[in-house]
DNA sequence: TGAGAACTATGACCATGATCATAGTTTTCA
DNA sequence: TGAAAACTATGATCATGGTCATAGTTCTCA
């Protein structure tokens, strides 16, 4: 508690009307909702709500954390960095998912990095404390190899178009990817709800901010897509469906 | 068996004596091996053993298939077709390894093709019998969530590297991701018992035969990798860990 | 409010690697 | 054993997209 007040007035004021409640939050999580109500509570009472800025790192990969986070309010990527030191993004973590779970299982680390790319709310589980209600709860268990093997999936279909084609079906591929998931369609179009830069979709499609900065600008011009700030709209999904 | 014996004639005739029992498949599988001697003489009771030749399907992505399988000689790629025709090979099934087991649990198909390699050995297990087993056995259940992590996490370690960077760099990190699984070590070199094609090493890395000819010569005339016929011999880890 | 940071935009240049074409070599199988 | 198929090899050409450079725009925060 320490620390939390000297952080408190060190860094920037988080909006705390933006908070969600713990509950809230582990309600909302499709993973943890298959646990009892007895058992969410039990995590609630351990686990901390905590906030990042935009761009700060939640871990480091490498590092060794004793927590595992769930998402609340905003959005948190996973990154590895190459040797060359180029950083690749492989999944986006929204509201209500679980990050950095696997790795709490099997004592394993943080293989990845996970940076808020807003300013995000989510909540702290610590480890130690899960594994009880992980060994007593095999409906949690078997949510988790279904999460995780639609996960694999999902990276080997991700892992099959990045690394081959144009970076044009790359980009193409993430904005449906991402339409999939945090995609809300308004009269026709499909809003991304998801506050990226050019950079964090380079990150994703393995390529530069140039590129992508100049294939987005050229589909604005041609009408596919409208972005104002970090918000992207895909207004002909049929062409930009002919680039993937 | 009306059908076994059909293609029996039908097709070259498998060299039988390269055929390992079911047992012995089963046994050598680290993610069956967690069953108890009964249950695995029950799988081996209902399951088939079966032999595919060099390149032949084994099942088409998107198909239906009553069974999964456990490698026993031989290799199996497991390919993702792009829309735009290009094949993508995102992992290879040695002895031991199961394959497509995944799909057979949740029952949603078999989302990538699998391939032989090399004639290959490898039994069928029936989905639906397996299911019991599966239900029954707690340390089968966890060991195939850890291996599905473990999996997951060596996904996005290629994804990061396979979309980025230069070819170069991507090949020689599918020698040493081949190296770590399939590498014998004698005498200071590296040994891959893998027969991998030109062609299955540029699905590896998504890009072409050509590029990957060319790079493969030009390392063998520095004398960093060896290759004849479809063996791979690494020389020098070293001057290779450069390019990675 | 104003300075600095972060982000978007665009041009010029050039290396990488895809594509096409051709040919040599090895393997396979009737 | 000999023909066909599969695989390896190499050159020439050209488009894609990375790199560097510069500048305009928007956001952030003291």
């Amino acid at each position: 508690m320490g620390t939390a007040s000297f952080f408190w007035y060190e860094e920037a004021m988080p909006d705390l009307s933006q908070a969600p409640t713990k509950l809230q939050v582990l309600r909302a999580s499709t993973l943890l909702n298959s646990l009892t109500s007895d058992e969410i509570e039990d995590l609630a009472g351990t686990s901390h709500m905590a906030f990042a800025d935009r761009g700060s790192l939640i871990w480091l990969n490498g590092s060794e954390v004793d927590f595992f986070g769930v998402v609340g309010v905003g959005f948190v990527k996973m990154v590895r960095s190459t040797a060359a030191g180029i950083n690749v993004t492989t999944e986006l973590m929204g509201p209500g998912q679980v990050f950095g779970l696997l790795g709490a299982l099997d004592g394993s680390g943080c293989p990845q990095t996970a940076q808020a790319i807003c300013n995000t709310w989510y909540i702290k589980i610590n480890k130690i404390r899960f594994q009880d209600v992980y060994r007593q709860n095999t409906v949690l268990r078997e949510h988790l190899l279904r999460r995780t093997s639609h996960r694999l999936r999902r990276s080997f279909d991700m892992f099959a178009r990045m690394s081959t084609g144009k970076i044009e079906q790359r980009i193409a591929a993430i904005l449906f990817l991402l339409a999939e998931s945090y995609g809300t369609e308004v009269g026709g179009n499909i809003i991304l709800d998801v506050p990226l830069t050019r950079q964090d979709i380079s990150e994703m499609a393995g390529t530069t901010v140039e590129t992508t900065i100049r294939i987005l600008s050229a589909w604005q011009k041609s009408g596919v897509v409208e972005t104002n700030h970090k918000q992207i709209t895909i207004l002909d999904s049929l062409k930009l469906r002919v680039h993937v």
